[in-house]
DNA sequence: CGCGGGTTTGATGATGCTCAAGCCCGGTGG
DNA sequence: CCACCGGGCTTGAGCATCATCAAACCCGCG
């Protein structure tokens, strides 16, 4: 059950066998099914969920109801609203499964009581939301500065796993585009290429 | 010359006297004129830099030499561009001073032992990048989800510190939009407001 | 006083959205 | 086993938003 993120850790920071165990403790195991709902919009997000299996997704609804794609998280991806999980606020996301899931759950007191108990924890939760940091701002420039297309070539050229699993209108959306674009982009980069 | 920076730290984590003495020997104060470069495109980012004083941007140049703002950096913000500072590659992004600043410099090798010399210090950077990673996330998803008016009216209400001294063509590219429809909003918004 | 950067205004065009219909395919029930 | 259903993808036509280009304007500064 756990293999997967002590994996993820100790590519990071070494954690000996004794704060290995320890850390155990402070995890949920929770498996979900697909379409099932991790957290709902206006729910308070108490855990942040480490995958070890399956694939998530958070989104946001506007007021016409479309969902817009904000992440994926595949095996070894954390997901949450982050800032209702610190702040205690009601979410503006939802997160749901889109394949069958294993996730490890772990709530704000724990959260903060391992970070104590292990200080390690601390420098790896801390390049970890750095390179997410990293991540993020290179997708908003993306989105900012560049076309459709090029947004997708980008997706398409680092996200392989994503792309396999993912159904081609939570694409559209996580690159914020209508679904019906999508398709004339791929049309049109098929068309491309053949000639 | 770190005042900011030391209450800006107190505010997440507490310092004592002889820590403090020992975080100043690890910057380098730097001052920079309006318009001065601190990093340009395709150098590697040796520093990541906290402003004392003044006023700081990032940004990103298309193949059309157009620029697309990242982040401003007022007093009390860090700035540089992540990637380049941990990876050591060649960087994508220019920064520069938008007024006179003070800043304080860090590189990374200081970075590293100053967490290791100061375990708090881990604790700072881990909320601070935190507190980014949910901005960023947020200003994302209102790219993706939002018109452009509604993005603006958004940072109109957040960041009133900026919008007075910012010249109004690099609010524009913060947003993502030209600066003729940045103008037209404004003029629309100003005609509602009065009717 | 005139220059120049920044903002505004107008006309035009491109990119991507919406709505509507058809298609493809895998799953389900008769 | 096959027919039907439904979801997701595709295609088309018209439309909205925003970008581009060009010109005028405004105003602070040398």
């Amino acid at each position: 059950m756990f293999e997967v993120l002590l994996k993820n850790i100790q590519v990071k920071v070494s954690l000996d066998e004794s704060e290995q165990e320890l850390l155990k403790t402070y995890f949920i195991p929770k498996k979900l099914r697909k379409k099932q709902y991790f957290l709902q919009e206006g729910e308070t997000c108490q855990y942040t969920a480490f995958v070890e299996k399956g694939l998530m997704r958070s989104y946001t609804l506007d007021e016409k109801g479309h969902e817009h794609v904000i992440q994926f998280a595949l095996e070894g991806w954390w997901i949450a609203d982050l800032y209702s999980f610190l702040t205690g606020e009601h979410s503006s996301y939802t997160i749901d499964a889109i394949e069958d899931s294993e996730l490890l759950l772990i709530d704000t007191t724990s959260y903060e009581n391992m970070m104590q108990a292990i200080p390690k924890m601390e420098r790896y939760f801390r390049l970890l939301t750095q390179n997410s940091l990293i991540a993020t701002q290179r997708r908003l420039s993306g989105k900012i500065a560049l076309s459709a297309e090029e947004n997708y070539r980008r997706l398409v050229a680092g996200n392989t796993g994503i792309m396999q699993r993912v159904p081609q209108h939570m694409i559209a959306s996580f690159l914020g585009i209508a679904p019906e674009t999508l398709s004339r982009i791929r049309k049109q980069m098929a068309s491309v290429k053949r000639s």
